[in-house]
DNA sequence: TTTAATGGCGCG
DNA sequence: AAAGCGCGCCATTAAA
């Protein structure tokens, strides 16, 4: 056993069980256990319990005073961690419906965080592929690995995603070594050639150290700020924490400012046009929206248009619109 | 019985 | 010496 948690206890966390699950067959049957209970303490058997018996209806309670970044957080019940990667998650996503006559729309904001960064960062290369309506990760990979757009294998682009994600995190090539499982010196060499590729994005993290360091905080594109007194601190694992906060913290932030601003637009335009859509979530990077039939097509295309010209950033915007029966069907 | 800490894991 | 940001909530354990 290696990984340790902060007590010192032996860890037995997802990762370090799939690593004993090579070797051994329990793992596995724990994992698949957890996987399940989680699923069924915090969603199946607790949300029926949320339910509001005058409206029928899940009422979560959102905070704008919460999270550090500027982004909204959700309780009692959590409507920001409803189950969507695996088929069981899925099916309990599915049991948030439209009543008749209605349907779900679900309008996310695409890669939004990566577009800030490309926008905050300058770096041409990163702009040229969000203008050109590039798949941001297969182009990563094409870079990455010297191959044609057309050429980038499912392999080079889950490497390419993971790069991409660990920069908005101030991820060091060590955490990619980690989450790749890799070893350290080919996961150096990814990184070098990214920053290669891409040095804007290089000159905009360097910066953003050097600047939050001497001001003691770091702010959003409309002046959202994240004070971090911890930039100084002597000890080293403090500071490179608040050193990794600092370059998220304007993404994750910009991002949290803009959906905002997005809500205040559509519900304007939801009152002025006196519709019966109602905007009743929003996750981070999405608004969720429950809409009589008749008003379907008009919302769906309003909504996407306030959302992606909410602001204007050096690359477009571009929202995802689905619709569905229940919130699962409308990704 | 309640509160707090811990480890773990759901989401963006 | 640690190594990926931001949340909320579950079960478990120990203490109040």
């Amino acid at each position: 056993m290696k990984k340790k948690t902060p007590s010192g206890q032996p860890s037995t966390d997802e990762d370090s069980l799939a690593e004993l699950a090579l070797d051994h067959p329990l793992p596995k049957l724990i994992l698949e256990h957890r996987t399940l209970s989680k699923l069924k303490s915090t969603y199946t058997d607790k949300l029926p319990r949320s339910i509001n018996p005058n409206t029928g209806r899940v009422h979560t309670t959102y905070s704008q005073t919460t999270a550090v970044t500027g982004r909204l957080s959700s309780n009692e019940p959590n409507l920001q961690n409803i189950p969507i990667r695996t088929p069981a998650g899925r099916r309990i996503r599915s049991c948030f419906i439209a009543p008749p006559g209605s349907k779900i729309v679900s309008a996310d904001y695409s890669q939004i965080e990566l577009r800030i960064m490309a926008h905050l960062s300058g770096d041409e290369n990163l702009r040229r592929s969000f203008a050109e309506g590039e798949d941001i990760h297969r182009a990563t990979a094409a870079e990455l690995f010297g191959v044609p757009l057309t050429g980038v294998e499912p392999e080079h682009r889950r490497v390419a995603k993971v790069i991409n994600f660990g920069l908005i995190y101030g991820m060091s090539s060590f955490g990619v070594a980690q989450n790749l499982g890799i070893d350290r010196g080919t996961a150096q060499t990814y990184v070098e050639r990214y920053f290669q590729r891409y040095p804007g994005s290089k000159r905009y993290m360097d910066e953003t150290r050097k600047r939050a360091k001497e001001l003691g905080y770091v702010e959003t594109v409309f002046g959202r700020r994240l004070w971090l007194p911890e930039l100084r601190s002597g000890a080293p694992v403090r500071r490179q924490a608040a050193e990794r906060a600092a370059i998220n913290a304007p993404m994750q932030g910009t991002a949290a400012d803009l959906i905002k601003l997005a809500m205040i637009a559509v519900q304007r335009w939801l009152d002025e046009t006196h519709a019966k859509a109602k905007l009743i979530m929003q996750v981070h990077d999405e608004l969720v929206l429950e809409v009589p039939d008749a008003e379907l097509e008009a919302t769906q295309a309003k909504v996407r248009e306030l959302m992606q010209g909410v602001h204007r950033l050096d690359v477009p915007l571009v929202v995802e619109v689905g619709v569905g029966e229940n919130w699962d069907q409308a990704h």
